[in-house]
DNA sequence: CCTACCGATCGGTAGG
DNA sequence: CCTACCGATCGGTAGG
């Protein structure tokens, strides 16, 4: 029979295998033993694998987006609102490393309506980031940059942390987005 | 009969294959086809599927160290090195848009010896930068950075290219590495 | 490079 | 959630 949080278990082990084999790379006989039955058995929970896909890749969009969309909101300056959107941007991929894995990983595996829906999201997600910077430019609180480049720079800094980022490292995520804020403020050179 | 130069016909096929669907996800029927051969001929080339993926990679790795090389062992200062490498780097992504993908994306799903070599590569790769970045801070010509953080700066930047960039457009790869080099030794401050 | 094929495994289903 | 199974496809091979 199916188990009360017997779907929620599924996902976390998906979620695991996915960022570790790819999502190609992991067959719904390699979640099935991972979760004790058999293959056949969990499609008394899950209609697809791309569901698996999907559901981890959404609930990573909005993780992204629910704590970004106060902060671009707030009354606060271009630079504070470009440090918490920072730090906020770890803290979701410190809380959920292998979710964050796939969702940056694996979502162009996604097909069709999904595909964009979560490319929707995903634009959505640099759209905020984008307001923050033209906001900061247009103050003249930053320098005269071209807006695509410097959110490209943010973005390229933020979206690689699932790349080396472990938690239980020397760093907590808030210690390193301070530090990549303040590189990114003032610069390198001395 | 194996045609002249129909090996690197299937590896530059392959290679876009793999960019654009991963390595998983790409079929040896998929690259056969592509080649206008049966799956069973492309053995006539190649003795593994992930005899390709190893090749791609490796010419991905040596591109990118064979670039780099020459530039930490310039007598330059650490700034004009920096400059240099990222534009070194963006040139290498740029004549290799596919391969640098793969090279970026897929490199895990090699297995045994040749995820070794592979892992060896990049970290020679990281090691280059490193010496980069230590000689501006030790020369006083960097702020006093933490090495580490201000290397995964520069490489999340320079990793993340492949994500992004498409040939043709508005910028060149050398406009891109100048303008992110400039951001990231004044940063955006005002 | 083709013909012809192999065993293994894939995602998924019917019925209980 | 198991038993029992399906057709399709997988990477790869033997022989020419």
């Amino acid at each position: 029979m199916a188990r009360v949080g017997r779907r929620e278990e599924i996902l976390a082990i998906a979620c695991r295998l996915f960022s570790q084999k790819g999502y190609h790379g992991t067959t719904i006989r390699d979640i099935s033993e991972a979760c004790g039955i058999l293959s056949g058995s969990l499609y008394a929970h899950i209609n697809t694998k791309e569901d698996l896909l999907f559901e981890i890749t959404d609930r990573g969009a909005e993780a992204f987006l629910g704590s970004l969309e106060p902060i671009v909101k707030s009354g606060k300056t271009a630079s504070q609102k470009l440090r918490e959107a920072v730090k906020a941007h770890m803290h979701v991929i410190e809380a959920n490393l292998e979710a964050a894995t796939v969702f940056f990983h694996e979502w162009k595996a996604l097909t069709g309506d999904r595909y964009e829906q979560i490319r929707k999201k995903r634009d959505s997600y640099e759209r905020l980031w984008a307001a923050i910077l033209e906001e900061g430019i247009k103050s003249g609180e930053f320098k005269q940059l071209d807006e695509k480049l410097a959110r490209l720079l943010v973005l390229s800094v933020a979206n690689w942390t699932y790349q080396w980022y472990r938690p239980g490292g020397k760093l907590k995520a808030d210690e390193v987005a301070d530090r990549f804020v303040e590189m990114i403020l003032i610069g390198f050179q001395a």
